[in-house]
DNA sequence: ACACTAATTATAACTATTATTAATTAATAA
DNA sequence: TTATTAATTAATAATAGTTATAATTAGTGT
């Protein structure tokens, strides 16, 4: 199923008029491979094996270039750097104050907020963002035995 | 009433030990009488006339400082640099993604999410955090007289 | 095969933020 | 009020993420 998603990728591509190159294919390999939300530089260093000579900024054009596109979207937190996560269906982030872990999950809608925050302020709302923070199992557990 | 802010804050240094200087003070009376939600960068350039030799470290240090005391929120959002928000009741932030106007607005609760991304993911739950994207009147106004 | 355009690489530049350090100042108690 | 002390400030340097630039390379269409 990831073989489709990449697939439909590439697909994007070509219909977006996007070269398809060696780095372009491997990042967008490694997006959706991924469990994770890597960084600009994490996807760097993953693919140093692979492309000893690729370029960071190569990484952050093509980054841009697959956010334009809609195939990935850029998460901002707290911390200094931006993570990068390919664009599925929708889902929000639960994300660990403890380890930094961010894992997925699915809610049906929050369509009646969007409305709701349209008629309030007057916007033609767009998208919306959503993240809940809190602490993971595994970071849990290491504080109950720290006690 | 936002005298009273101002006062309930400078409450709040003072039980949690923290020293009331007059940077302090400006920047927490900066922050709640502006309706923005303003970058430490336009606290700096808002406050030179008060304080001519003021450091831009200090503006850092000082949201740093509320924010670990709980009464500043740091919003990260795309752009470079991180904005500050004073914490009242809550509230939610509705984005224009043209002219990046940030409107305060309301909603009950998102209890239920949160109930529910916990089971789903096994998370103690902490808090969450949303923000609703799209255009704002004065944006689609002049959208709408260029076509 | 050739010309043309886009993409990559390497590097420099930029910007937001943090660390460092010496000098200053606010809170406290004598 | 004054002296004391630890916190805070200001100035500056350092760091890190990201973007811009220019030269080179690779694709694409004719």
């Amino acid at each position: 199923m990831s073989e489709t998603h990449l697939q439909d990728a590439l697909d994007t591509l070509k219909t977006t008029g996007v070269r398809i190159t060696p780095q372009r294919h491997a990042i967008l390999e490694y997006l959706i491979q991924t469990m994770a939300h890597p960084t600009a530089d994490e996807i760097y260093k993953a693919l140093e094996g692979k492309f000893p000579n690729m370029s960071v900024a190569t990484v952050y054009n093509n980054l841009r270039v697959f956010r334009e596109v809609g195939l990935v979207k850029e998460l901002t937190f707290g911390d200094a750097s931006s993570r990068f996560d390919f664009v599925t269906n929708d889902h929000y982030h639960m994300i660990c104050e403890c380890c930094g872990k961010i894992v997925d999950f699915h809610y049906p809608g929050l369509d009646e907020i969007e409305h709701f925050a349209s008629q309030v302020t007057g916007f033609d709302v767009h998208s919306h963002r959503l993240e809940i923070y809190g602490t993971c199992p595994s970071c849990k557990d290491v504080s109950a035995k720290v006690q």
